[in-house]
DNA sequence: GTTAATAATAGACCAGTCGTCTAGTTGTTC
DNA sequence: GAACAACTAGACGACTGGTCTATTATTAAC
């Protein structure tokens, strides 16, 4: 774990990403991993233990960013909670709709193809989803708070809406269209600013 | 030529399915596909150009099930609108709910992982899910003029139904649970029952 | 400067991949 | 029973998959 190690380590997660989100964790082979990331085709057992270790790793380290720019959006105090959460919709809209992205969702496109080969991917995905949806459902909290929200908003809400943008997602890769998204947006906005005044 | 109807046809059809809904499309080979299907590997590509174009079948073949079995339900003059929808999503529920199930959705499972990887696939999945999505738009249609649903109800709302129990599919898969899918059922009774008096 | 320990890599390994090929087996029709 | 198509059979090729051992490079200690 010195110098070069780490730097390796993450070139790998890097590509990793950048590959895996695309195609997919089975359909992307070590050999391409590691030839995009300039590491040698040796060195991967050296800083990963198997692939699914590796695939691990990944979705962790892609919950850890993406926790803090949440973190980072929610506590912008200059926004009430609806306007916080509409953006944090507005923006999953506009990263899931460019064809080619830098930021794609890992739960969208392992979620179904890693939950029955792996126990712990999919415990890692499971564990960084809950993450968020707590997140949403906190945010949601303090909109019914500070009344930007509607009061009678169910529990279970949070859950529901994060479904809701996951199947969107699936089907806008699908149609190769944002519709659904956009579909998506305006189902949100009916559930969350029902019985509010709008300013 | 190449008569659908064979027996070594079907097999391969059914055994395709029963593997790929479980383990994926990229994670099944076809060595493993005609061995369940008890079928030698030269009839595979007698009966299918590509393991693509198979796939494409494969999904072809669920969708013509499936929307029949929509038809039916749909059709049941016995109950009303409404309760033929809240039928529906009771038997995804209890059709996803179960470890290990017969009647897996194609949608969930593949939907994220093959529309990156196959036009055609793409297609097939994206034709399908939009002939399922226009029947519940008809079912919600006449549930309004049957008085049964919400008058108010968005035109958007049946893309948003669907989009809300494909996601907590795949969460229910991430999660090994069916809380998702609950939570789904009582989000969709909201949404469909919003100004109307139950009887 | 030599030794010891660790960091990093090369490349072999074999099971598995999809797809091709050709020989063989049925079955129907004249 | 000959002819021809429909279908079966599975060996084979060329390649890729993840994994691991043997080896080299680098650093640290004396």
């Amino acid at each position: 774990m010195k110098s070069k190690s780490n730097e390796n380590y993450q070139q790998i997660l890097a590509a990793g990403y950048q590959l895996i989100s695309v195609k997919g964790f089975n359909h992307v082979g070590l050999a391409e991993i590691l030839k995009v990331a300039n590491v040698p085709k040796g060195s991967f057992y050296y800083y990963f233990k198997s692939k699914e270790h590796f695939g691990e790793e990944l979705i962790n380290d892609y919950f850890s960013d993406y926790l803090a720019s949440i973190d980072q959006l929610f506590s912008d105090v200059t926004l009430s909670s609806y306007d916080r959460l509409m953006t944090y919709w507005q923006q999953w809209a506009d990263t899931q709709s460019t064809p080619c992205n830098e930021k794609k969702c890992l739960v969208v496109k392992l979620g179904a193809e890693v939950s029955d080969l792996s126990e712990s991917m999919r415990i890692a995905l499971q564990k960084g989803a809950n993450s968020v949806i707590e997140k949403i459902a906190q945010c949601i909290q303090s909109g019914v708070e500070d009344k930007s929200i509607d009061p009678n908003i169910q529990d279970h809400m949070a859950e529901s809406l994060y479904h809701l943008w996951l199947g969107a997602s699936v089907v806008a890769k699908m149609k190769k269209d944002k519709t659904p998204l956009l579909s998506a947006l305006s189902t949100t906005t009916l559930i969350l600013s029902n019985n509010v005044i709008k300013k």
